[in-house]
DNA sequence: CAAGAAATCGCCCATTTGGGGTAAAATGGG
DNA sequence: CCCATTTTACCCCAAATGGGCGATTTCTTG
């Protein structure tokens, strides 16, 4: 359970830098059992280990700490709430989420909230540590189909049901542009820009230059 | 070199269904290499190989392939216009981008266009065929710093300039509804609706609502 | 406590927008 | 070669928008 494998250790001996981890998680046996496979690992240190954010962002903001795991389901504050408190206070510190949820929402949540990581509980203990070093060096860890699900999030669904001279007209409809400025632009009549702008509207089903910015940029039109 | 952990074949074992890999490269000397890779490891087929897009268009679609090798830096079309191509007429196949570059343009370009990996070029072997294994079951292999970037690209540089009551109009603009609409929404007088959008705007730099909505998405503002 | 920010309400007015039509030329795929 | 789509162009008019200017009340923060 505990075994590094001699590759990885020849890894650490040259970064020669012991990697200092926090962690939050309510859950006494898996703080303990993560805090002792920290610890019984050369190159790592776990310096603290917090039940609940509340604790966590009462002592923790000030000392050096390189990776903090969080934990996301937490009785109180939950751990998006306590990244999104704990980031801007310790902004070299990479956050790396601890979760049995993989639904877009708590995802998405967590890495806007400012972690950098996100990790299924059920990770091995070789992976976390891995998970742990990567995102010290400046790597993102995050368990396959997480990160699927974040590089899904920039594809688009459907092809566009805007023709290419629609879609011009749209962009630069979202740079603020008006009806005459798009059309001298693009040398046409505002005539005929609107009449461009009106198949927009109906094709994108809304009825104002709002929504068809805010649903193209959605949907990745423009 | 062309060493596989003992483990690694054993999880191979467990799926026992060989991955069917396509390759698009121009240099002749790597396209043999990462051929040889691919055969020489169990469980992985190197089944087409080509130097340019344009051939990989003619005679790929349609093919059982599991993973694509995309080469991004191609003479002719690009890797990234050429999953665009490719990625509509080969849906349940997974593009992964090898690339010396990595400036964010590239990147998301790539992943926009369908990519669901990117590495970089300089990947050990060892790497090379888990990541292939990897997005052949569901995850999104990347290298490192490309996370990285990926997962920055979700953080907000800047805290939000709109105050809550400001960020609660712009949302609701952003829905497409008007002055009067917006205030009644939020118990509000419509002159006071408009003073609040007239002070976003000045916030924004902005000078319509079009801009306004355009930039706080982009800003994650709302 | 004083200064500044935020939130609230108001008026005037020129310009812009969006909805309702209509229709012809150009383009492109079958 | 024909049909669908795209692109182009025009009219009318009520409603919405944005700019300019001023004002009071809270609320935070130094």
């Amino acid at each position: 359970m505990f075994i590094v494998h001699s590759e990885f250790v020849d890894e650490m001996k040259i970064i020669s830098e012991i990697i200092h981890v926090a962690i939050v998680e309510d859950d006494h046996e898996i703080r303990q059992t993560l805090a002792l496979i920290i610890d019984g690992t050369p190159g790592f240190r776990c310096k603290y280990s917090y039940e609940d954010c509340e604790s966590a962002l009462a002592s923790l903001p000030g000392n050096y700490i390189n990776v903090v795991l969080m934990d996301v389901e937490l009785p109180g504050l939950n751990g998006i709430v306590g990244v999104k408190k704990l980031k801007p206070q310790m902004p070299d510190t990479d956050f790396i989420m601890l979760t049995i949820r993989q639904d877009d929402d708590t995802i998405f949540n967590s890495i806007c909230a400012g972690a950098t990581g996100y990790l299924v509980k059920d990770t091995p203990p070789s992976e976390l540590l891995k998970s742990i070093k990567e995102a010290h060096q400046g790597g993102a860890p995050m368990s396959a189909n997480i990160a699927r699900q974040v590089i899904k999030s920039f594809h688009s669904n459907e092809p566009s049901p805007l023709s290419d001279r629609e879609t011009e007209v749209l962009k630069l409809l979202s740079q603020g542009m008006n009806y005459r400025t798009v059309a001298a632009e693009i040398y046409l009549s505002p005539h005929t820009v609107k009449t461009h702008i009106k198949n927009i509207y109906n094709k994108l089903h809304v009825n104002s230059r709002a929504e068809a910015i805010k649903k193209a940029i959605k949907d990745r039109l423009i």
